[in-house]
DNA sequence: GTCTATAACGAGATAGAC
DNA sequence: GTCTATCTCGTTATAGAC
C-alpha cells in the first residue's frame, strides 16, 4: 500500500516537473505575462482542466516558477560559498570568496536569462508575489552576508562611513539581517547586493551592448570593488589607490 | 497653404501624442508584452487600421515609447546637472552634483515606474531594439560622465585601482566614452552607472520591500558611496574611514 | 481518493468578408 | 470602416476511469 502511494506520488512529482519545464519553455519564448495554462496543457497533451490538479491557478504556477528560480540562484550562490577554497583565513581569501559567489550568481544568470528576468526584471502585470517568495528571494543576500560575517570574525573589516541621519535605518537593517555586523556594514551589504544585480541586469538585458566588451573581466573587477565598499580588505589594506591623490594629465 | 499644412501637421502631432499617451496607459495596466495596436485604437475610438498611418507596426510604437522614456529620464538627469548649484568648484560641490543627478533619475523612476520597467526591466519578448534607441539610451550615462569630467578638470580625482588584465578594456571604454578621463575612471563610471540602476530596479521592482525602510536616505547614502568609487572625493579626501583598520566586537 | 476528459462560461483577441 | 465568425484565455462543473 505504501508502494502504491509511493508510485502515485512519484507520478505526481513527475507530472508537476513536466508542467513546470514546459512553462519555463514558454517563459523563454513569450515572457511571463503571456504564460498560459492552456498552452502548457496543450503542449503536454493534456487538457487544461487537468492542470488544476497540480496548480490551483495560473498565478500559483507562476509562483512556483519564481520560487524555483530564487532557489536555483540561491543554491548556486550557496554552493559557491561552500566549495570556495577554504584555505587560510586571510583578507584575500575572503575577498576571493565574495568574488566566487558573485561569479556563481552571474554564471547562473547567463545560463538562465529568462528565469533571471522573471525574478529580477519587470514585475508581471496583475501578479503580486505572495509571502512564499520572500524566503527564497533572500538566499543570495544571506550568502553575501555570511561571507562578510566570516571576514568580520576572522580578519576584521574596514568600517564604511555612516552618516548620522542613516543610523536608525542602519541599526534596523543590522538587527534584521546581520546582528553580528556593525550597522554601517549592514547598509553597505544591502547596497552592494542591489548593485551586484545592477551589473547583472545591465549585462543580461543588453544595456552593455556596444559598451562593455570584455564582460568577464569587467564584472570581476566591478565585484572586487564592490567588496571593498562592504569593508572586505583585499590583499594589502589598500584604502585609496597606491598612488592616490590628485590625477591630472 | 502653409497654414493648412501647419494645421495638418499640428493635428498629426496631436493624434500621435494621444496614441502614445493611451499606449503608455496600457503599458502601465498590462505590461509591454501585451501592448496591442487594436486595444489602443479601440480606446481612442479609432479603428485599428487608422493607427497604421501613425505607426507602421506595433514594434515601431514600442520603439517610440522606449525612445520617449529614455529621453524623459535623460532630460531629468541633464536638467538636474544644469541647475545644480554652480557654486565654488570644490570636491564637495562636484559630489553634490553627482548626488543631484542620481536623485533626479530616481525621482523620474518613482514617478514613471512602468516606463522605467520598459527601458530598464526585462526585454520585451520578440522585440529587438533598433539603432534609434541607442542614442537616447546613453543620455543618463553621459551626464554622469560629464559630472566626473568636470571634477577631474577642476579639482582632480582619486584614481581607482586598475588591474593589468582590465587595461585593454579600460582604454577602449575611455576612448569611446570619455577621452578626457583616465581609463580606470571610465571603467568605474560604467560600473557605477549600472549599479545606480541596480539600486533603482531593486526599489522600483519591490526587492527592497520588507528590507529597506527609509529609502530616500538609503539611496542618498548609496550614491554618495558610488561617487567615491569613481574617484569623486567628497569634502575631506577620506580614502578609508576616519577610524579605519580593523573593527571587531 | 486521485486523476483525466468533456463541456461550458464570459471575456477578449484576430482575420476576413463586406 | 464595420461586422461577424472563429480563435484564444482562465476557470468551473460534472462525469467517469483507475
Amino acid at each position: 500500500m505504501s508502494t502504491v502511494r509511493g508510485a502515485r506520488e512519484r507520478a505526481r512529482i513527475e507530472v508537476t516537473a513536466a508542467i513546470k519545464d514546459e512553462a519555463r519553455r514558454q517563459l523563454a519564448a513569450d515572457g511571463a505575462a503571456k504564460l498560459s495554462l492552456r498552452a502548457v496543457a496543450r503542449e503536454l497533451g493534456m487538457v487544461s482542466s487537468a492542470l488544476y490538479r497540480y496548480f490551483p491557478s495560473r498565478d500559483e504556477l507562476l509562483t512556483a516558477l519564481i520560487v524555483d528560480a530564487y532557489d536555483s540562484v540561491g543554491e548556486a550562490a550557496e554552493s559557491a560559498h561552500r566549495t570556495a577554497d577554504p584555505g587560510p583565513s586571510t583578507s584575500a581569501a575572503h575577498l576571493a570568496r565574495w568574488v566566487a559567489v558573485a561569479c556563481a550568481v552571474r554564471g547562473w544568470a547567463l545560463e538562465h536569462p529568462h528565469e533571471y528576468a522573471l525574478i529580477y526584471g519587470s514585475p508581471v502585470p496583475g501578479y503580486t508575489a505572495p509571502q512564499a517568495t520572500i524566503g527564497p528571494a533572500s538566499r543570495v543576500g544571506r550568502v553575501l552576508i555570511a561571507v562578510v560575517e566570516d571576514a568580520h570574525r576572522e580578519v576584521g573589516l574596514a568600517l564604511p562611513p555612516l552618516g548620522e541621519e542613516l543610523r536608525p535605518e542602519a541599526e534596523r537593517l543590522a538587527a534584521d539581517l546581520a546582528p553580528e555586523l556593525p550597522p554601517a556594514v549592514a547598509v553597505s551589504i544591502v547596497a552592494a547586493w542591489s548593485q551586484l544585480f545592477g551589473l547583472l541586469s545591465f549585462e543580461i538585458f543588453g544595456q552593455f551592448n556596444r559598451v562593455v566588451e570584455d564582460r568577464d573581466i569587467f564584472f570581476r573587477h566591478a565585484v572586487e570593488e564592490l567588496a571593498r565598499t562592504v569593508g572586505l580588505l583585499g590583499t594589502a589594506g589598500r584604502g585609496q589607490t597606491g598612488t592616490a591623490g590628485r590625477a591630472r594629465r
